[in-house]
DNA sequence: GTCTCACATTACATCGTTGTAATAGGGAGG
DNA sequence: CCTCCCTATTACAACGATGTAATGTGAGAC
C-alpha cells in the first residue's frame, strides 16, 4: 500500500495539515519540524497523490498536446520542444491524435477539461470558424497552425509569405515552371490553402501565368502519398523545372520518386519542402526547406497557455513565429 | 461552473448514486430513470471529473510512455501505435522523453504511481540490472528493447539474431570489408551491444577476421551525429565495401554524407539500417534496413500492461517481436 | 506573575465520484 | 388485505490533499 499524507504524519508526530504545508512551503513550517517530516517522507518513500490533488486544486498539472498525425518527423520535433518546455514549467504532456478528423478536433476543444487536462494544445487541420459557436466559454486552448478561429489564442507561422518567398527563391534562377505538390488535402486545410495562395502571389509578382496543371494534389501529407501522386502526375506531365512540396515529408517521398525515375536534382529539377525537419537536412540532396524555430512556437504556446490558465487573459491573442528561406543542395542553381 | 454529478442529480430529480449508475452501467437502472439522466448530463453537458474518479478508483486511465529521444521518427511512430491502441482500450496516453539519462529512467520506473499514471511504458537506453533492487514492489512496467533487467515485463526484437542476419545479407555478394556505425553511445547501451555483437558473430560464421578498424562510433544515435562521425572516420581510413548504420536515422545521415563525397551507394558501399522507419523507405536510395511490427510491439506491451495493472500477473514476461531483413536500394548487389 | 501578540500547528470540511449497506416501492402470493 | 421478496434507489462514507478558521505555545512587556 502506498504512504499517504497520513501515514507521513503518524510517523512524524504532526498533523496531515503540516505535512502537507511542508511539501507546499506557503505556511511555514519551523525547522525541526520541517526536518521530521522530510525524514518520514523519505523513510515511508512518501509520493503525493496526484488525482487528490487535482480534485482539491482544481488543477491536474498536465496538458494536452493535439497533433494531427504523430508518425510524422514535423510532429515528432513538435512534441519534443513541447514536452521539454512543459516540463521546465512543472506540466506533464498528455498526446492525443486527432488524424485530421473534425470530430475528434472539436470534441478535444471543447471538452478538453474531461480528460484530466488544464489546458490543451492543439494543431488542427480543418478546424472551421463555425465548429466553436461564439459565446460559449472555451477551456484554455492553443492552436498551432493557420487555421482561421477568432476565439482562440494561436501560434503561427505566415505560411502564405513563406510559401511566396520560396516560390520567389525557386524562381530567381530563371525557373517558370514551378510545380506545387500538397493542394486538396481531402476537405481543404487552411494550410494548404494559405501555401497555395503564397505560391501563386509570387508567381503573379512574377508575371508567370498561372498554369492548374502544375497543382499537384495529394492525399495525405505523407512520403508515402507524395511519392506516389508525383509518379502518377509524371505519367502524364512533363517534368516542370521546380517542385515546390508543402511540407518536408512530402518532399521527401518526392525526392524518392525522382531520384527511382533517374531525374537528377537540383540538375533537372529543384525541390523545396516546408517545416525544416531533421531528416530533411540530411536528405539526398539536402533539402532547401522553409525553416522557422519550432522551440519558439513551444515556448509560446506553453505561455500563452499558462497565461489563459491562470487568469483571465481577455480576447484572443496571436503571436507570429519568424521563418527562414534555407536554400540546402535540393535548389542549388 | 462546471456541472458535477450532484447537479445532474437535482436536474433529474434523482440522487447522485443514480447518476454514476447510469454512466457505469454496472448496476441496473430502470428505462425512464435512465432516459432522465441521460437528458439532464446532456442539457448541462456534464463531464465526469477524472481527478475525482481517479482518487475514488485509484486509476486514473492514464499510461506513461517514456522514450529516449521524442525527436526521432522512431520515437514517433512507436508512440502513434502505443497512443493508438491506448486509445482502444480506454486509455491515455503521457509522454515523457528520458534523454537516455539513467537517473531519469530509474526515478520514472519507480515513481511511475506518482505521475498520476496507471503504469509506464519505458524504452531504456543505459537501464542496468543494478539500477532496480530485487524484492521492491515495481508498479505496473513494461520495457520497450533490449536491456536486460531480470524484474519487468519486456517486449523485444532480437538485436543480436537481427544484427547478424543483417550482415550475413550484406556479406552475401562477396562483400567482406562491412563497417558498422553507432558503437560506443557514450556509456554503452545494451541495444549497442547487441547490434554489435550480432555483427561480431556474423563475421565469425563468415571465417571474417574481425577489424577494429571497421567499427565506427557515434555519440548520439541521430543523423547528424552519424553524418559527421562517418565524414570523420573516411577522411581517416579507406571505404569499406558495406556499412550497418545501427538505426534508420544513423543510416540517413551517413547517405547524406556519402552523397556529399560523391560516393554511389551502392554501387561503391552497401549501407542498411535498423528500425524501418518511414523515412528510410523514401531516402536516396531507399533503405535496406531491419523491419518489425511497431503495431504489434505497442499491442503487446499494452497486453502485458494492462495484464499487470489489473492483477497479479506473476513473474517477468518476455515477449519476442518477430524481425525480417528488408532488401532495399541501398544495398542491392 | 499575568497579559499580549505572533506564530506554528491543528481540526474540520471540502473537492467529485462511487462502493456499501440500508431503504423504499411495488408486485405477487396467500 | 397483509406479508414477503425482489429490485430500483438512496444515504453515507471514503478516496488523499489542502484551505479556512480555530487552537495551542512561547516569548516579551508591563
Amino acid at each position: 500500500m502506498r504512504a499517504t499524507v497520513k501515514d507521513v504524519a503518524r510517523r512524524a508526530g504532526v498533523s496531515p495539515k503540516t505535512v502537507s504545508n511542508v511539501m507546499n512551503g506557503i505556511v511555514p513550517v519551523s525547522g525541526p519540524t520541517r526536518l521530521r517530516v522530510e525524514q518520514a517522507m523519505a523513510e515511508l518513500d512518501y509520493v503525493p497523490n496526484l488525482s487528490a490533488r487535482g480534485l482539491r486544486n482544481g488543477r491536474s498539472g498536465v496538458i494536452g498536446l493535439a497533433l494531427p498525425d504523430l508518425a510524422t518527423p514535423f510532429s515528432a520535433e513538435i512534441a519534443q520542444s513541447i514536452v521539454e518546455v512543459a516540463h521546465e514549467q512543472g506540466f506533464s504532456v498528455q498526446i492525443e491524435e486527432t488524424g485530421s478528423d473534425p470530430h475528434r478536433e472539436h470534441e478535444l476543444m471543447t471538452r478538453a477539461r474531461a480528460n484530466l487536462i488544464d489546458g490543451l494544445i492543439l494543431n488542427p487541420v480543418v478546424l472551421k470558424e463555425s465548429a466553436v459557436q461564439v459565446g460559449v466559454a472555451l477551456p484554455p486552448v492553443v492552436l498551432l497552425g493557420e487555421v482561421t478561429q477568432r476565439l482562440a489564442d494561436r501560434v503561427f507561422v505566415d505560411s502564405f509569405a513563406a510559401a511566396r518567398d520560396m516560390t520567389l527563391a525557386l524562381a530567381r534562377p530563371g525557373r517558370r515552371r514551378i510545380a506545387v505538390l500538397g493542394v486538396n488535402r481531402g476537405r481543404q486545410s487552411a494550410t494548404a490553402i494559405q501555401r497555395a495562395d503564397g505560391y501563386k502571389a509570387a508567381l503573379q509578382m512574377l508575371g508567370i501565368a498561372q498554369d492548374e496543371s502544375l497543382l499537384i494534389s495529394c492525399d495525405s501529407w505523407t512520403p508515402a502519398s507524395a511519392a506516389v501522386s508525383l509518379a502518377e502526375y509524371l505519367d502524364a506531365n512533363p517534368l516542370p523545372e521546380a517542385l515546390f512540396c508543402f511540407t518536408d515529408s512530402m518532399a521527401i517521398g518526392a525526392l524518392n520518386t525522382l531520384w527511382k525515375r533517374g531525374v537528377h536534382v537540383p540538375d533537372d529539377i529543384a525541390v523545396a519542402g516546408f517545416d525544416d525537419v531533421i531528416d530533411g537536412r540530411f536528405a539526398v540532396p539536402s533539402l532547401t526547406t522553409v525553416s522557422f524555430d519550432k522551440r519558439a512556437i513551444a515556448t509560446e504556446a506553453m505561455r500563452l497557455l499558462t497565461e489563459r490558465m491562470s487568469d483571465r487573459a481577455h480576447g484572443q491573442r496571436l503571436v507570429e513565429i519568424e521563418y527562414t528561406i534555407v536554400e540546402r543542395d535540393s535548389s542549388r542553381a
